[in-house]
RNA sequence: GCCGGAGUGGCGGAAUGGCAGACGCGCGGGAUUCAAAAUCCCGUCCUGGCAACAGGGUGUGGGUUCAAGUCCCACCUCCGGUACCA
């Protein structure tokens, strides 16, 4: 064993010796079923960017591989995956520039960073490694989408079932009735306006789309009606929002993922036009401020704009419309945003009053939430208040607020109040609380048949195609006589044909259109049709990847039943809060499906969620190529070694705090384990310490063992490494100062100090005389009684003030305690001789005597 | 604007309502060395004092408590998310 030559603690060929040692023995094989428990502790998978691994992935990863190799230890199957979210936008972007095969360029990059990852020592079992961009990844993928596709949500039960069970009306015609099935598919087609972003080629969901531009490049993002295909995700709305509070998550993530959903109860109510037979439907989640609405916009895409509209109004009216359909997301949403419309000249009826109230269009409300149209309060909305006070349209006041100052400000129209109070000028609801006007209001409406209840969500369904080469293509056909048609599961997978030319066009006609002999077929009845030409969107395969590792290679099903059975649900996620809202309710949503019709048997995948704080530049800000505070993982490996990046990332401070980076801070964590390998190994020699030596241990270092041990076993539970890393450090401080050093001793701290530095503590574990590696050793167990101090030192306060410190026995009791404080010197002094009025004993910290 | 989270030494951070600053970094001093690096030892919140010690101190102002970094109220600052959702 070369190794032995050099006494040094040389992390690099220690690390190269076990991390070959582990694949080769496949150390970290997780076998799918076993009579021991499951712990399945899952990371969110990277995109294999060119740029290789950044520190941030090392954070969670290491997190999670402490508790991996912790839980193994515990005796859990643990399943501990990784694999690649490998489709997506900047390896089609290199396709462009290059002509380079995005497949090629994935590969190089994923090649990459699994060395960059394994260069780490991560327990991954790498017989489960999926690629979302497999051949037999994508298969499953685009079945799931057919799942969606062949199946409608039935509202009485809340799920999803086989279109098949779908019940069709009486009485339609083939073609009404094909209409009617698709109207009720979870996977549809749509025409309608779309975040089409011109600089990256592609329309892109609403949650891609952060203030008006791409969240990918920051890109203008315009709106412009497309066919689209669609998810259905609205229908899960509720089932999405019950579903989180069985979740242990963050509360902050939760809280994001229910504002998203934004579910909001209230009333839709008619408006009749005056002077027409039809009605103008509005939601409102005020309809005890009907009295006072004094007018009702529209959006400018209100299918009724063009039928109301009197003939004076046409064309301020035509001009207002393209203006709007013009405007892009960023203009529309800007920050310093003027309210603009136009009156069309048409007037609604207030239903409780029967007052004539304009009509106006504006940009401000919005087509797609509610029902486009709404009634305007201004005197208890801010949006319509700014309105009404710019085109000078009548604030009348129907709240009173509780608040007296509120009251009078809002008399004299100065204060526009949102909040709840008393009903005034409301007919025979006046003085009514907000509440119960709601209460009795809505039943009034309903009584009346003007209104009734309602819910609305702000969750949109889930835009899911993409103008884009690298992604699954849809198994999906269309017919010359107009038909959408789905392969059959037996036709899948479906492969991206091979192309010269990647790049989108301006147009929205995506690349797979070029692709002619690909999407042009004709059917076995002779019937032409062409292929779907959209891809789905990068979110696709990172939706059910925790299923595929359960069964990697199941030329079958996604994943076998017995096994989604067992492994399910996840016990730990860790991964970067920027995924809140995106992934995991777009991941909860197919989970979801696949439950419904009974494909995984859990409600949720995730059962607990813990996210990594980002990781700063040593200038305190958020690293970027641009500010030049980039630090490369490979370079802190090469420089310090795997076991000190992985302890120095636990120890900068609390997992889910951002914290900057630190060089210094990383050579105090390397020094840390110089001084551990010291403790074992004569540097000298290479040999092990005489010290290193069956002994019993003294009683204080006994004691700091199993305080060590407890320390440690519970930080690593409650996710609390940082500390769990200065109690190792406190404990080698101390016996490093002992000649006679307990080969138990250091045998039981090599164990737990292993799943934060594998490397090293391999090595020792060997050198102390083992030859099986000590990834299946047990955790070491703490004894309460061992850990427990002798004597403890209790400071002694007066009135709260410090004024000396007793040693009292482990076992004293308060009447001991107490007596020992009153018979200190200073505390005497400090009393001046009044009589303790009351003692207070906390056991083991302080006396606070009250005089 | 709204919704989260956080403000503690020179820095990263620690502290079931119970001795604020564990552990690490940095810094100062010493040992070792021809010298340096490495290593080891001592010190290191602020103010005053040679010292023992005294006083102050966890963003700001109030409150609850024998006792507050921790709980309550009001405010300030920073970070993250979000953006006319009726």
């Amino acid at each position: 064993m070369t190794l032995m030559e050099n006494g040094q603690y040389d992390f690099n060929r220690i690390e190269q010796k076990w991390q070959g040692y582990w694949l080769a023995n496949k150390t970290f094989k997780t076998p799918d079923s076993s009579a021991k428990p499951k712990y399945y502790v899952l990371d969110m998978f990277p995109y294999p960017s060119g740029a290789g691994l950044h520190v941030g992935h090392p954070e969670g990863y290491t997190a999670s591989d402490i508790v991996s190799r912790y839980k193994r230890m515990r005796g859990f199957n643990v399943l501990h995956p990784m694999g690649w979210d490998a489709f997506g936008l900047p390896a089609e972007q290199y396709a462009v520039q290059t002509g380079t095969h995005p497949a090629v360029t994935t590969q190089k990059n994923i090649d990459n960073m699994r060395r960059q990852i394994q260069s780490l020592g991560f327990s991954y079992d790498w017989d489960r490694e999926v690629n979302t961009t497999d051949i037999g990844y994508v298969k499953w993928t685009q079945w799931i989408f057919l799942k969606f596709f062949n199946s409608w949500f039935d509202e009485t039960q809340q799920k999803a079932r086989p279109i098949s069970e779908l019940p069709i009306p009486d009485g339609l015609t083939g073609i009404e009735r094909e209409k009617y099935i698709n109207n009720h598919r979870l996977a549809y087609e749509s025409e309608a306006p779309v975040n089409w972003c011109p600089a990256l080629g592609t329309v892109l969901a609403n949650e891609e789309v952060v203030g008006g531009v791409s969240e990918r490049g920051g890109h203008p993002v315009i709106r412009k009606p497309m066919r689209q295909w669609m998810l259905r995700i609205t229908k899960y709305s509720e089932r999405l929002l019950d579903g989180l509070e069985g979740l242990d998550w963050s509360e902050s993530i939760k809280k994001l993922q229910q504002d998203w959903i934004g579910k909001s109860v209230g009333a839709e109510v008619d408006f009749r036009i005056d002077g027409r037979s039809d009605v103008i439907r509005v939601f409102t989640t005020r309809p005890d401020t009907l009295f006072g609405a004094t007018y009702m916009v529209i959006a400018p895409e209100h299918k009724l704009v063009n039928q109301i509209t009197t003939a004076e109004y046409k064309p301020a009216i035509e001009a207002y419309k393209q203006d709007a359909a013009r405007k892009s997301d960023l203009d529309r949403t800007d920050l310093a945003k003027d309210k603009s419309g136009q009156f069309t000249g048409a007037f609604a009826i207030n239903p409780v009053n029967g007052q004539k109230i304009p009509i106006w269009i504006s940009d401000y409300v919005l087509i797609s939430y509610g029902t486009g149209a709404i009634m305007a309060v201004p005197a208890h909305d801010e949006r319509d208040f700014e309105f009404a006070t710019k085109f000078k349209l009548p604030i009348i006041q129907v709240v009173q607020p509780d608040n007296t100052d509120d009251a009078e400000l809002c008399r004299q129209g100065k204060l526009c109040f949102a909040g709840d109070g008393t009903a005034i000028n409301s007919g025979k609801f006046t003085g009514l609380k907000t509440p119960e006007f709601k209460t009795q209001i809505t039943a009034w409406l309903e009584k009346e048949g003007l209104g009734k209840k309602a819910i609305n969500y702000k969750l949109r369904d889930w835009l899911f195609s993409r103008q884009r080469y690298w992604g699954e293509p849809f198994p999906i056909l269309h017919t010359e006589d107009g038909r959408v048609i789905a392969l059959d599961e037996s036709e899948l997978p479906l492969q991206l044909p091979k192309l010269e030319d990647y790049k989108p066009s301006e147009s929205g006609e995506p690349p797979l259109a070029k692709a002619v002999e690909w999407v042009n077929i004709t059917l076995p009845d002779g019937t032409k049709a062409k292929r779907e030409t959209n891809t789905m969107p990068q979110w696709a395969g990172s939706c059910w990847y925790y299923l595929r590792y359960m069964d990697p290679t199941n030329p079958a099903a996604p994943v076998d039943f017995k096994k989604q059975q067992y492994w399910l649900p996840i016990d730990l996620y860790i991964g970067g809060a920027e995924h809140a809202v995106l992934h995991l309710l777009y991941s909860r949503f197919w989970h979801k499906l696949l439950f419904d019709l009974g494909y995984v048997s859990t409600q949720e995948p995730y059962q607990k969620l813990i996210n990594q704080g980002m990781i700063l530049g040593e200038d305190n800000q958020k690293m970027s190529k641009s500010r030049g505070n980039v630090i490369n993982p490979d370079q802190v490996v090469r420089d310090y070694g795997a076991d000190s990046m992985r302890l120095y990332e636990m120890f900068m401070g609390p997992l889910e705090a951002a914290k900057p980076w630190s060089m210094q801070g990383v050579e105090g964590v390397h020094r840390f384990l110089q001084r551990v390998w010291r403790m074992v190994i004569n540097p000298e020699t290479g040999q092990m310490l005489d010290g290193v030596k069956p002994a019993d241990a003294d009683e204080t270092t006994l004691r700091l063992l199993h305080q060590t041990l407890k320390k440690v076993t519970g930080d690593i539970e409650g996710f609390a490494f940082n500390t769990a890393i200065s109690q190792m450090m406190i404990f080698v401080n101390h016996l490093s100062r002992q000649d006679i050093r307990p080969k138990d001793v250091i045998e039981k701290f090599v164990l737990i100090l292993s799943p934060f530095a594998p490397h090293v503590c391999e090595e020792l574990w060997q050198r102390l005389g083992h030859t099986e590696t000590l990834a299946c050793e047990p955790w070491p167990a703490f004894d309460a009684n061992l850990a427990k101090e002798k004597e403890i030192e209790m400071a002694v306060q007066v009135l709260g003030k410090i004024k000396d410190k007793i040693t009292v026995g482990a076992d004293a009791t308060d009447e001991q305690i107490q007596q020992a404080a009153l018979a200190s010197e200073k505390v005497q002094a400090a009393m001046a001789g009044k009589q303790p009025k009351k003692i207070i004993v906390i056991k083991p910290r302080l006396v606070n005597i009250v005089v």
